[in-house]
DNA sequence: ACACTATTCCATGAAACATTGGAGGATGCG
DNA sequence: CGCATCCTCCAATGTTTCATGGAATAGTGT
């Protein structure tokens, strides 16, 4: 043991790991498979990649042990292989947003103006419980379907402009979405500043909220 | 804000830190930075590189924001850019031995037989308020100056078989090292047993000691 | 100003990776 | 059984990365 062809091995073994993070549209692919699997297919179109691309990015990722897959008929769906690596994917976007200046600009770009105020999820929790807010989840309605917070509403963006009638006028909104660099939470809390409803969102999303452990309602 | 083109570039952004985690010279290198700074001349030799090739990748890990870097005369330190660094690097390291099963292997390759028992930190630091235990560190002396688990004594691995006299004969030793991936402590518990003494090593080492903000001395 | 040290920058060839189209394999359905 | 669907495997192309040696730079000491 110790020497260094042995070294050389296990640090390229967890190299093989870090170079499946090494590429955006596997970092997206991974941020998709954090709200719940997918077939290839969905994730292809749903990251703009032909399917064979797609499939080998998901190849990498799989041979790397951060994804794992399971057939259901024809279709074959990709998962995350556990939590763990939904952690991992959240420490390297935390880092990068904190220790890199252009990874931070980008993000400001993404997200728009920070301009929303946001709660936490202790917070949220609080207020969920003595009644004093409503949830609402604002991803498209698979991944609601795939897991989200209890008690929850589910009212996609893309709906919420014409479904607003369906949030009671006095009581205040709070939208949350896939993780802290998600964009829909924004956009939701602009449109309904805009139509004069009370909204803040939640400072992270599902991705986060998994991670912790925190119970899910399905 | 939200357009394709944004989230290709935040993509992309985070990517960049990925990358730099996609090499083996790199992760060792990240591997000797959090045990503390280091010039370029140190960690080319320690890392077995050329030195323009050590050069180029710390300049790889420098635009990604993970090392900072702090001149003194003529030398060029560098040093993790913060401890969320060290917290990365850790669980990278710990979801490829948990997901990756050639990387598990390629570790215990590394690491040598599971036949040593190892404490906890806690455990450790138990023992050590209750005087049963006296802990060793066996990394080089420069890391142990750079910053040790309190009450710690340095006893190099390489000199630990001349001066294992200095240890009294009826105190357990814990001995630790780098980290859960560094093989001095394993070597070093495996040269006590052969010399009849006491010892057990800490389950891993200054880098976890480090990420979970222990108290250190220097 | 001069030489000296430590490090970075640059150019080059070799190796690895991403993307794409087409062939092939597994599954389900009529 | 034959066909359709969904995905993976394979081969070929252009792009990116890696390692290395020589030149250039910044700071130090005389």
């Amino acid at each position: 043991m110790g020497d260094p062809t042995n070294k050389a091995t296990l640090f390229d073994a967890l190299a093989r790991v870090g170079k499946a993070l090494g590429s955006g549209k596997r970092l997206e692919l991974l941020d998709l498979l954090a709200q719940g699997e997918r077939s290839v297919e969905h994730l292809a179109t749903a990251a703009g990649l032909g399917l064979t691309t797609c499939s080998a990015h998901l190849q990498t990722l799989r041979q790397a042990g951060l994804v794992a897959t399971r057939r259901d008929g024809t279709k074959i769906h990709y998962r995350l292989a556990g939590p763990d690596v939904a952690a991992l994917y959240a420490l390297l976007r935390d880092v990068a947003g904190a220790r890199n200046a252009e990874a931070a600009a980008a993000r400001d770009a993404y997200l728009g103006p920070a301009d929303t105020e946001a709660v936490d999820r202790d917070e949220l929790r609080r207020r969920l419980a003595a009644g004093q807010v409503i949830a609402v989840d604002v991803r498209p309605a698979e991944e609601y379907a795939a897991g989200h917070i209890p008690g929850a509403i589910s009212i996609p963006l893309g709906e919420l402009a014409e479904r607003i009638t369906e949030l009671p006028a006095d009581v205040e909104v709070v939208a949350y979405c896939r993780g802290a660099y998600c964009v829909l939470s924004h956009e939701a809390v602009r449109l309904l500043a805009d139509h004069g409803r009370p909204a803040v969102r939640l400072a992270d999303g599902m991705l986060e909220w998994h991670r912790d452990q925190l119970p899910i309602a399905a």
